[in-house]
RNA sequence: CGCGGGGUAGAGCAGUCUGGAAGCUCGUCGGGCUCAUAACCCGGAGGUCGUAGGUUCAAAUCCUUCCCCCGCAA
């Protein structure tokens, strides 16, 4: 049995540290983002991770910056076998990633060396890939940079959202995480360097902003967008002045109208078609500013849209 | 007490300012028309107007309390 200091934060790393604790290894300390202030009201919450250790009488500790003195000591202290990182937000400094026997492994949501940064998931949804899957690797001082030891790939579906494809590779991260701790226990574990350039662009982190749909670009990376982004941050238009959230919508036909990009082009019973820059847009589930989620047939007789309208 | 929108029939909304019959579009149910229909015509059911209190002859509407949903900001 190993001992093994985890560090993580949102749900993703919540899923990787119930499968360590269901498993044989002996989590001894967690480390996550000190509770942040969230939602309407403004309280603070803590980190999912904090919740679950909690409940398992695990110690957390929530620095500022793990990179200080003080934190090193604590983490010497535990002289773990296996630091565990997932989705953690900060950066560690090489002074900690020498303290474990077996250094640092990190759970990463993409297929090395694509996709390296915060938001691999999204990434590969909203470039149209086909398959993605999850990297257990050895971390180095680069950014996602450091040796592979096991991949699992997980296919995109059609109809994959930022979310479905989050579960996914949750769950064969977690489990796999546990094979290759095994693996290198028994010494069995190879390591791979990786090539030193990315084959894709960094995976740099969601804001807000990144929601914002650019009618110009074609209906199918739209709709890959709306996918990708959804449940957060959304993808969002404006009509009237008033934000439009964009939750599900299908590429219809190729027509190349007239239409300046953006427009309501047609009004049907159940949805309402937009021209982009690249054929047709069909939106089939909305969300008015202040409102909840809707079908657009339900949109469409509280709203009143009307062709010719423009978007954005 | 960060800013703002909202809660009215199964869905989406109007009505609130200026108190005075519970409305609209859709769905649903029944009937009609039709070779036929998601079309069209006729009719019906379905609502504690978020909660609790107050003002009033009279409250969805004005005042106060509380609950809930959502957009922005972080």
């Amino acid at each position: 049995m190993a001992d093994v200091v985890f560090m993580g934060t949102p749900d993703f790393a919540e899923g990787i540290l119930q499968a360590l604790i269901d498993s044989d290894y002996r989590v001894t300390a967690v480390f996550t983002q000190p509770d942040r202030p969230k939602g309407r009201k403004g309280l603070l919450q803590a980190p999912p991770v904090k919740e679950l250790a909690l409940k398992h009488d695990i110690p957390v500790y929530q620095p500022e910056k793990i990179r200080r003195e003080e934190n090193v000591e604590i983490l010497k202290e535990l002289n773990p076998d296996y630091i565990v990182v997932a989705a953690f937000g900060q950066i560690i400094p090489k002074s900690i990633l020498d303290i474990p026997k077996y250094g640092c492994l990190n759970v990463h949501a993409s297929l090395l060396p694509r996709w390296r940064g915060a938001a691999p998931i999204q990434w590969s949804i909203l470039t149209g890939e086909k398959e993605t899957g999850v990297t257990i690797m050895q971390m180095a001082e680069g950014l996602d940079t450091g040796d592979c030891i096991d991949q699992v790939t997980v296919p995109i579906g059609d109809d994959e959202t930022g979310g479905s494809l989050f579960e996914k590779l949750m769950k064969a991260g977690a489990e796999q995480l546990i094979l290759t701790m095994d693996r290198i226990g028994r010494g069995e574990a190879v390591w791979t360097p990786q090539p030193e350039e990315s084959p894709t662009p960094y995976a740099k982190m969601l804001t807000r902003a990144t929601g914002l749909v650019d009618w110009t670009r074609s209906a199918a990376e739209i709709e890959r967008m709306i996918r990708a982004l959804d449940p957060w941050p959304g993808t969002y238009t404006f009509l009237n002045g008033k934000m439009l959230k964009l939750w599900k919508a299908e590429v219809v036909g190729s027509s190349s109208s007239e239409e300046e990009c953006g427009t309501i082009v047609d009004i049907l019973a159940d949805a309402v078609d937009v021209q982009t820059g690249d054929g047709i847009l069909r939106l089939l589930e909305l969300q008015p500013e202040g409102k909840k989620r809707m079908s657009t047939d339900a949109y469409i007789r509280g709203y009143h849209p009307e062709k010719g309208t423009v978007l954005g």
